[in-house]
DNA sequence: GTGTTTGCAAAGTGTTTGCAATTTA
DNA sequence: TAAATTGCAAACACTTTGCAAACAC
């Protein structure tokens, strides 16, 4: 769990003002870190949780927090869009019939080898995904 | 690139009739093969080459080659879907600029170790992306 | 006070669906 | 002729946007 300090630090950084949207849905994620949320789910979540969010917000907070490198975003499901509060590269297991996401433990999901690099590119980021059925 | 009767002969296989529409679409997928394509591109595709199919066609199309074991999908973009002529287990460089994506020749993307599983699952897919961006 | 942020509703995008007309076997 | 397939348009799910009101500094 990330000290609730920093992260007004990191959205001053970014400069994002700390408004009481972005600090309920920080204390959303972040005090209940590591976790994977769609934007659906937090946006129920800070209803539950009395601190009530448009769903825009949610969204466009989403996004401002991944730009700031609070998040990450996961790319794993057509339908909608996931993110993650560990934002170093790290594989995820993927149970399609729930829509479930967990992170795959640091070191069980690395490549042999990086592959050779297309001509005159970088690279971003290195997303493992192992899709699972339960049986 | 696929013999055609082997087409006709796995559309059969999977309970579909070989349509002019099918047809026309799995010449266009694997004459050309491998390739990637969205539902958007294959529809134009379709009608550049006289052999107009309507784009719900051409998703339900993507869809049964999929589920007949031909075609499989990759998720990689939260805004539209990717499908692969290459079914293989096989990672992908994915341009996010450009919206491009090229197969990571096979052997190069392969992970030190099959991650442990949650408790009861098994492996659908190991997908790995790498996304880069020019340089 | 000034510029930023929010919330709403409307618009947008990619995809799926209902159903009559058409095609395949 | 019976069952499958197509194409259209409407419906859908998720996401983004325009803009006036509210807020942060």
């Amino acid at each position: 769990m990330r000290p609730y300090s920093q992260i007004i630090e990191q959205l001053r950084a970014a400069g994002l003002r700390p408004t009481r949207q972005r600090l309920a849905l920080a204390k959303l994620l972040f005090e209940n870190a590591p976790r994977h949320v769609t934007a659906e789910v937090l946006h129920v979540e800070a209803q539950a949780a009395s601190m009530p969010v448009s769903l825009a917000t949610v969204y466009n907070t989403l996004h401002q927090f991944t730009e700031a490198g609070l998040l990450k975003e996961i790319v794993i499901d057509p339908q909608r869009s996931h993110f993650d509060t560990t934002i170093s590269d790290h594989g995820h297991f993927y149970f399609e019939e729930t829509g479930h996401l967990q992170d795959i433990p640091s070191g069980e999901a690395t490549l042999t080898q990086m592959p050779v690099l297309p001509e005159g590119t970088k690279v971003k980021s290195v997303d493992v995904v192992v899709r699972v059925f339960n049986n």
